[in-house]
RNA sequence: GGUUCCUUAGCCAAGUGGUAAGGCAAUUGACUGCAACUCAGUGAGCACCGGUUCAAAUCCGGUAGGAACCUCCA
């Protein structure tokens, strides 16, 4: 398989640390608010990464955070007279609810911030011991200028930064890089440390986590958002480097951006779409056909025009399913598990040049042609019909569409038997109303 | 101001040197009792300009337009 490394900038050949095993970690949100459909974004192309990869054989270990501490949750429990807990327990809630519903797979570990307090502020005060922090006034900052090639995953370069850099109130820092690890407050929870009582800065706890759940400093994949990649993963990479002199993960991936009528999404435009309701009003096959179909590294546009084309290209896939597996209990074949192997090969090869989904969808298309042929043969060859059928229903699978066959009943077997004698007797009426019957039952 | 990236048919979207995948829409034909489904066919020379090369959508330079990021938004 081939990976795009935010790092290198490069296509490159994957190779997991451990055999046949990925260790994956994908940044999670700030549990502040719902889930809006960007949000969806990541869940659904890690998810058929991670599908891509055990379809393959692969175990993986599939871990993202929950920013349960954060400025944004302690003000909206302010707002509504909570506690914080509540208020992250209820968007955590709300985040796997998405999951479940998008047909995520679970994750093999949902850290947070708050179950790992000790380990964050043993880490900061070894950044201290080594001198790769200072403490000010209670804060702790990184000492970005420790780092010799601090930048290196954006492409930032130090200098061209300082001049870019926004002016801060904040003249504590010692440079106006250095990331807070650690903000002494009055506010809301707070932890008690050597230097202040308060709570961590955002960055710290993606590298405790990462080295904590996965038991190393190393691992495959780092995933996440475009816009993550500075500062928060440079700043995780650099923590990383100064602890560990680890480069953190071996793959940094991206994911792009979504807008919606081309406008990127934000409350002051008044344009956010929740996921919740994106998903109620066109189902979640609808949402993950759309989204992968284009690539993942690419920004992605959602409007009424491309919805729609998810649904008609989704419904072509779901009626050939259909429709191949009514045939074949009107014909009272028997399934096999036989796999059409080169069919599902071709499509794996397609996904394996850096999760290319649309290509991915081509040989979908093409196996559908292919299915939809082998059915209206006049002599169908059941047996390697239903080798197809269990190429697509894999396919499917990996992209993590659901996908019910149809179970035909003993009414539902006469009536497409009423409906055959009715055309050859050329009762046509007769003829539609058992049409009507199994087209409304969703079985043509 | 800095960094990274993008520009392919009406629309979506692949394609990193050898002569433009796939889909949606449109349209023609076949199938059908009619229809739906399905199958077959029809359409672009790749933003623009210049260069390298036997050969460029693909590499290099420039122009125009657009996007993301530059301290906590996936």
């Amino acid at each position: 398989m081939k990976l795009y490394n935010s790092k290198t900038n490069s296509l490159e050949e994957f190779k997991s640390i451990t055999p046949m095993h990925v260790d994956m970690y994908v940044c999670g949100p700030t549990v502040y608010n719902h889930p809006h459909i960007g949000n969806a974004r990541p869940m659904i192309v890690f998810d058929t990464l991670r599908r891509l990869f055990e379809v393959q054989g692969y175990t993986v270990s599939y871990v993202s955070n929950y920013t349960d501490v954060d400025d944004k949750i302690i003000n909206k429990a302010l707002n509504e007279e909570l506690d914080e807990i509540t208020i992250s327990t209820r968007y955590i809630d709300a985040y796997q609810a998405v999951r479940d519903s998008l047909n995520v797979k679970p994750l093999t570990a949902t850290p947070k911030v708050t179950e790992n307090m000790p380990e964050i502020i043993s880490f900061i005060k070894e950044l201290l011991d080594k001198e790769y922090a200072y403490v000010v006034d209670g804060d702790v900052y990184f000492r970005v200028t420790k780092i010799e090639d601090y930048g290196c995953l954006s492409k930032q370069n130090i200098d061209d930064l300082q001049v870019g850099a926004r002016i801060e109130e904040n003249s504590k820092k010692e440079n106006p890089l250095d990331f807070a690890l650690w903000k002494t407050t009055d506010m809301g929870i707070r932890w008690d440390t050597p230097w202040g009582k308060g709570r961590p800065g955002w960055h710290t706890e993606c590298v405790v986590m990462i080295n904590k759940v996965f038991d190393s400093d190393h691992i495959d994949i780092h995933g996440g958002g475009m816009d993550l990649k500075f500062p928060h993963h440079e700043n995780e990479l650099a923590q990383s480097q100064a602890l560990h002199h680890s480069q953190l993960a071996n793959y940094w991936l991206h994911n792009g951006m979504l807008n919606f009528d081309g406008e990127k999404m934000s409350k002051s435009l008044g344009n956010v779409v929740w996921a919740k309701d994106f998903i109620s009003e066109y189902g979640s096959n609808v949402i993950r056909w759309l989204m992968l179909s284009a690539h993942y590294r690419a920004p992605l546009n959602i409007s009424e025009q491309t919805i729609n084309t998810a649904k008609t290209e989704l419904e072509r896939v779901l009626t050939a399913l259909r429709q191949a597996e009514v045939a074949q209990q009107r014909a009272k074949i028997i399934d096999h598990k036989e796999i059409d192997e080169k069919l599902l090969d071709r499509f794996v090869a397609a996904m394996n040049e850096d999760i290319n989904t649309p290509n991915g969808f081509m040989e979908i298309f093409e196996t559908i042609k292919i299915l939809n042929k082998a059915l209206r043969e006049k002599d169908v060859d059941w047996q390697a019909l239903i080798s197809i059928k269990n190429a697509l229903l894999k396919m499917i699978e990996v992209i993590g569409i659901s996908y019910q066959p149809p179970i035909l009943t003993i009414e539902d077997l006469n009536n497409f038997e009423q409906w055959d004698n009715a055309r050859k007797a050329k009762n046509f009426e007769l003829a539609d109303i058992y049409r009507k019957t199994l087209s409304e039952k969703g079985l043509l």
